[in-house]
DNA sequence: CTATGTATGTAACCAATGTTACTGTATAGG
DNA sequence: CCTATACAGTAACATTGGTTACATACATAG
């Protein structure tokens, strides 16, 4: 029977073939370059995502429109905030961007509900979803609420290294003082600031994560 | 048949007779008087609480032992967090406290897989439950991260006050600024402010919320 | 090579929040 | 009534983070 090569590689260690094949047939392969946007702040989620290769980063946004990452998804993720809305039919609070070249399989709304009934491993990977993305929050509550922003850069550098297997982060400034939600002044002042303790190297665009 | 009537009153809308009985059934009704510990981190989770009545507030706890409110429950509430405990079979990573007297029915983590496939209702209860615990989670990040301390006291106030159906709420500066993870000067400083500019009202160990 | 735009470094200042220290006041228990 | 304690008000200062302004360095198009 049919199979998408990819949805075996991310997923047979989760679901039974019967359902890896179910995902190949009625799911619709997207892929997404670096940077492009996946999901917008209250579009209509009609399908929900998962996660083939690739990451995404999953940010808020307040009323003047600046931003705040709350986590990153990678392979055999799945947005449990997409999740959400699917099965409670509400607009997308969140806006995904693709971290680098990301390839997602889309699986129309009915066919999840009906998976939820009929397969036990897809009702498991549902909850499993919603428990790591509960924990991702309280992840990011603690990482706002309980540390400095030195700290908070720091992390979210080898955050972002281990995401791309690379400990040389390609990023300006401006991009991290987004994604932290604060100014390129302050980011670029801590990032000096951890250079001279040798935690990191700076260089144009990019940045070395020496102490991962 | 046998059923509680606190369990009818709280989720009869929810719930067919059938799934109302089984809860009055299997459900071990447990009472907390306000201020009451109902759940400490790293407790190891068997039973899920339906809450009926009364009000419960979830605090997370960071490494120096210092506490950062995260929201209130209801009646007709759970706790998706102990959920995701439960299901996922791991210690709670959070703190439950009972904000009055307040009065749950513990289902056993068994019971309540079992409805899972038994009961569409239930199935939607808890994926309705996820969903509006990841809605409080966004929120609260919302809070902490997008507004200052002075607008985070006064939601807080005036949270506190819907809560507790009640405009004056009776609480010191201490334990609010416990609850937003700062320092009873700097509560005492902007409840001033607040009240200089008429929105609350400050008396010795109650304030009352005048802009709710 | 030069001009332009982008990225970065840094000083100076401001605002918000956290800390320390001390004061006064209400209240409960003796 | 007296006293100990919890609660609240406030000044003074420290620290963190945000803002403005400007200088410098790099990269690329022309």
């Amino acid at each position: 029977d049919y199979m998408v090569q990819e949805v075996f590689d991310a997923y047979s260690f989760v679901f039974e073939e019967e359902l890896l094949e179910e995902i190949s047939k009625e799911g619709v392969i997207k892929e997404f370059k670096e940077n492009e946007k996946i999901i917008e702040i209250g579009d209509r989620v009609s399908s929900m995502p998962l996660l083939l290769s690739g990451a995404i980063k999953i940010l808020r946004e307040d009323q003047d429109g600046d931003e705040l990452l709350l986590y990153f998804l990678e392979r055999g993720d799945t947005c449990a905030m997409t999740l959400s809305c699917c099965l409670g039919h509400t607009k997308s609070e969140i806006r995904a961007v693709a971290e680098m070249q990301t390839k997602l399989i889309m699986i129309p709304i009915e066919k999840m509900e009906e998976w939820i009934s009929k397969y036990k491993s897809w009702r498991d990977f549902v909850f499993e979803s919603y428990h790591s993305r509960l924990s991702e929050m309280l992840d990011t509550i603690d990482t706002i609420a309980f540390l400095n922003m030195d700290e908070r850069l720091l992390k979210y550098l080898r955050d972002k290294a281990k995401i791309n297997q690379n400990e040389l982060v390609q990023i300006t400034h401006q991009q991290i003082a987004y994604d932290l939600h604060t100014s390129r002044v302050v980011i670029s002042r801590l990032l000096k600031k951890l250079e001279l303790k040798g935690t990191i190297a700076l260089n144009r665009n990019s940045i070395q994560v020496i102490d991962l």
